[in-house]
DNA sequence: TTGACATATTCCCATATTGGCATATGATTA
DNA sequence: TAATCATATGCCAATATGGGAATATGTCAA
């Protein structure tokens, strides 16, 4: 062996920079796979894959229309990644307040040199 | 070429599994590497890797104290995560007064079977 | 049914990544 | 200085990944 898990999860889904445009660029409202193409400037079968991983950890729903499949970024499958990256939240409020703290005591009591 | 921009960004150093529960268990207070290793059962090579991708995107800090380097995780550092899922929240939140607004004429006009 | 259009899949290549192992480097103590 | 402890780095093997090109699949229109 040597690989991590890597089942391909939200948070490996959108260490990929061309993926998280890709959603942003589905957030608002569905779109046909061309779009995102011409959108982003990839070829279609590089949107085709990243969609795919998109689809299989939810980040994004399909629905066939004709010959065309819309797309649409799946907002709520972003959630754990908000909720994870949230609960650091306490850890950096607190050093941002240490900073401030040390900034008014400096105004307090200025250099020493 | 052959391989996305990569650049190890913040996005990037989570995505891996094991690297999000250094960073969970050097969130509290700052640890020696030694702790890291006991604590996760990983080996203290692939810590020590692990350790270094954190520090080149600035999600852990370190400082030396005698033998023995000191690491904590930089907080600041996972707030763009945050922001950015942030960003898609009133995404996810239309979603979910639409499926409650549908649960509810649901219960107004029941089933029509 | 045939042809055109939209999207998905496959194959290949180059690179990236991770773990395991051995070893190097840095710092302390004897 | 030598021995030891703590951590980092280098190298290898196995696998994952993304892009490009060609091709397959599915759907509609004539």
């Amino acid at each position: 062996m040597s690989r991590a898990p890597t089942s391909s999860d939200v948070f490996n889904a959108v260490a990929e920079p061309h993926r998280r445009a890709i959603l942003e660029f589905l957030a608002t409202e569905e779109r046909p796979v061309g779009e995102v193409v011409e959108a982003l400037g990839l070829a279609q079968p590089s949107v085709s894959k990243h969609l795919r991983v998109l689809r299989e950890v939810d980040l994004v729903r399909v629905r066939r229309d004709g010959r065309q499949k819309l797309y649409r970024t799946n907002a709520g499958a972003i959630r754990p990644l908000h909720e994870w990256s949230g609960s650091f939240e306490r850890f950096w409020a607190r050093q941002l307040r240490r900073i401030k703290e040390r900034a008014e005591s400096k105004r307090t009591a200025p250099k020493r040199t």
